[in-house]
DNA sequence: TCCATATTTCGATATTTGTCGAATCATTGG
DNA sequence: CCAATGATTCGACAAATATCGAAATATGGA
């Protein structure tokens, strides 16, 4: 069940900190975020940190970088984007899906 | 804080049954599914189903109505839709984010 | 009213998850 | 090589979460 890549990205962003290190990471965009940096905006213990950017990672929705000394973590957006049309696949039972209110005003089509 | 209604959203998906449950009810449209017949699709015992299902609705994700003995759940489109904004938010620094454009510095597309 | 159906609430229990200090690993500069 | 810096791993513990049967709560039909 490749179900379980969703889950463990969704569990990923379901956590305060790393839920905040992620929108920070995408709002970064490709030059990404330092380890340290991260631990110190959330005021978060480096350990704690490091704990929770693995997770990030292991759910595949960050990437990491060695530059020097520090390790920069960037945001995976084919990740995410992948993670949001699981979402919303075959929503509305594949029928219009633009009517009005119901399904996705925003631009997440995804099929075809 | 009010991450934490999004903290909730992401939780009540990173559940291998409440993912899938969700996904059907996506699937399904205004229609919506009942309980019972979730927790069978999932195979699921019922008490467990209706835990789940709580949660989704704790989250805001579903709602719920009573039609005859059957309470029927559809997925709420607008907070998922808010949930995908809450997390693109602001992406790449406020540049141009839009789906086919540049959200995706990495070239590395798998199944779009 | 009585009974069957549909779902939820309540417990107890097992499992997973989050936290953080100490120790360890990796890199740089002197 | 050594000391300093940035980050991760390890270990123990606390906290949150998942599971599911039994009991309770609605609803509908006879």
């Amino acid at each position: 069940m490749q179900a379980d890549r969703f889950i463990r990205a969704l569990s990923a962003l379901a956590q305060e900190h790393r839920l905040a290190a992620f929108r920070l990471l995408v709002q970064a965009g490709e030059q990404g975020v330092a380890a340290g940096v991260l631990a110190e905006k959330l005021d978060v213990p480096p350990s704690s940190m490091s704990f929770h950017l693995a997770q990030l990672a292991n759910a595949g929705l960050v990437t990491q970088r060695r530059e020097s000394r520090s390790i920069i973590y960037s945001a995976d957006y084919a990740a995410m984007n992948g993670l949001m049309g699981y979402l919303t696949e075959n929503c509305c039972g594949g029928m219009s899906c633009s009517e009005d209110a119901d399904c996705l005003p925003s631009p997440q089509r995804k099929s075809a």
